[in-house]
RNA sequence: GGCGUCAUGGCCGAGUGGCUAGGCAAAGGUCUGCAAAACCUUGUACAGCGGUUCGAAUCCGCUUGACGCCUCCA
């Protein structure tokens, strides 16, 4: 029996504005969609958050035993520099300041995202769409939104009517707000626009005869809007209708209501059931950001390499120390309060190491059953990794009461205890269970402490104190160190 | 200016109308030839001012501050 009939998830529904007893569509089934990045840069740290927020609620909702359809976009085109006429294309753009190709922007960008997703332990989406890849598709959206009534075509763009679509619908119930305050509220642009309102956006953008991206359609060259691909993609993929949509609290206006909007203008009915926002992560008190700078790129994190920290952490590490916050909260990227995540895991690391050298008893004194209860409720209750984590070590506080035989456990317990505690901290926290840390720094200290074990050894075999020499070579042999013996001494290499 | 979120002990970070969050740091202890490590024990904190209440840090109001969105951003 899978393990959702028992769990009640409770996630917060940001549309709804408070946490909702989770029912999917389908029983069993679950789609989820997750804004993916635009590749026109290397995905910063606070990027990555998000990813990382959402692979963890993709590992939670599969080990609960759903069967997850899991999109995340590519958006390879359409991104806008801004919102004016004139917003150039980010990838266009990209392109055209370093003399490349479109593609090969993208391609540099989206391979740079893989393997920053894979160092962090992110499991791959289900499908990962692009923008360009379903160019026929959005151009097919647009005429049916146009044929709704709910667009206009103009000098060869065309605009979402954003006016015509709150007369029949309700255009800002995502973000909270209303029509009438946007237009008040609204920064008059210098330039004279050929939108209607200062509201609609474009759902296909005129190409300029200077820019590169462009597709023929029904309205002449041009490239889709940005909001348009998520519509068409998750609509093409999960149905118009699906479960949950994720993405970075930043996107919730205007790129979320929009998808809204076309949704409803579209089919007729809102496309999304829960809406899940991740929170921001800032770098000394603000938002990281990539236009103003304030980043750290998960590279220079894992090298140690950047002016913010004082040492290399590893994929681990940053990825615990994020999920000890909870997603919708905003978390302070700092070195102090890392450091204190690295010591965390390893003592929590250490502890379950521990596991498989307990006494085990008749009977068991401790109740593990009300310790992985606790354990799921708090990740029942919209994803509280944070609680989760006071359980994790809670956890250890037990492994070693055990081991110190103050409490005993059961074959029977302990089993079911090394699988769960394993399973949450591996399979739904994604952290690994250890990791090789790209420090140059940590490199040397491990040199020369090896080197310090290889001159003790060599003294007593000097000394034909060979039990000694021995026992150091078997020892290392057996936690993965091999020690080399030559004519010029010794050397060693791990296994 | 509009909308929204948040202010918790040295630091990070949960939560709750009355009962221990947790981690890091710190102090004491166990262990150790000495250290280190490890493990155990210890923290009554919740921006300020009012109000509701038997009781609020938790609810309401105001003040102050921070952040996010309103323009591209995960």
């Amino acid at each position: 029996m899978p393990l959702y009939q028992d769990e009640k998830l409770r996630l917060y529904n940001s549309i709804a504005g408070e946490k909702q007893v989770f029912k999917p569509i389908h029983e069993g089934q679950i789609g989820m969609y997750v804004c993916g990045p635009t590749v026109y840069s290397n995905v910063h740290l606070g990027n990555c958050r998000t990813f990382i927020s959402f692979d963890m609620i993709y590992r939670y909702l599969t080990h609960l035993g759903y069967k997850v359809r899991y999109v995340r976009n590519i958006t390879d085109a359409g991104h806008l520099t801004d919102d004016a006429d004139e917003g150039e294309d980010k990838i266009s753009k990209k392109a055209r300041l370093e003399k490349l190709e479109p593609m090969e922007v993208v391609q540099q960008y989206t391979l740079d995202f893989h393997n920053v997703m894979q160092r962090f332990n992110t499991i791959p989406p289900s499908i990962e769409p692009t923008a360009t890849g379903h160019i026929v598709e959005q151009i097919e959206i647009i005429k049916t939104i146009i044929e709704k009534g709910y667009a206009y075509q103009i000098n060869g763009s065309v605009y979402f009517d954003v006016l015509k679509f709150n007369k029949d619908h309700q255009y800002g119930k995502l973000s909270g707000r209303n029509i009438e305050d946007m237009i008040t509220s609204t920064r008059e642009l210098e330039s004279q626009s050929e939108k209607q309102s200062p509201q609609d956006f474009a759902l296909w953008k005129k190409a300029s005869p200077a820019h590169i991206m462009r597709w023929p359609s029904p309205w002449g060259d041009g490239f889709p809007g940005w909001h348009l691909e998520c519509t068409v993609m998750s609509s093409k993929y999960l149905g118009e209708t699906f479960d949950i949509h994720g993405g970075g609290m930043d996107l919730k206006f205007p790129h979320h209501e929009c998808e809204i909007a076309q949704g409803e203008a579209a089919h007729g009915h809102s496309p999304v059931n829960y809406w899940l926002h991740a929170n921001m992560l800032t770098l000394e008190g603000k938002k990281m950001s990539k236009s103003t700078g304030n980043s750290i790129l998960p590279q220079e994190l894992f090298s140690g390499d950047n002016d913010f920290m004082e040492k290399a952490f590893s994929p681990s590490i940053v990825r615990f120390f994020m999920m000890q916050a909870q997603y919708r909260s905003v978390l302070d990227f700092s070195n102090d309060a890392i450091l204190a995540a690295e010591k965390g895991l390893t003592r929590l690391r250490d502890a379950i190491a521990l596991l498989d050298q307990l006494q085990v008893s008749s009977k068991s004194s401790v109740d593990i059953k009300a310790w992985s209860d606790k354990a799921y409720a708090a990740m029942n209750d919209d994803f509280n990794t944070p609680i989760l984590i006071a359980e994790l070590f809670e956890g250890a506080k037990i492994i070693h009461s055990i081991n110190e035989e103050k409490e005993t456990i059961s074959q029977k317990d302990l089993d079911y205890f090394e699988t769960t505690i394993k399973a949450f901290l591996y399979d739904v926290l994604g952290i690994k269970n250890s990791d090789a840390v790209e420090d140059v720094k940590g490199t040397q200290h491990i040199d020369a402490a090896m080197k310090l074990i290889i001159d003790l050894r060599a003294t007593a075999r000097a000394r034909k104190d060979f039990d000694t020499s021995d026992k150091i070579r078997d020892e290392l042999q057996a936690a993965g160190i091999q020690l080399k013996d030559s004519s010029e001494g010794t050397t060693y290499t791990t296994i």
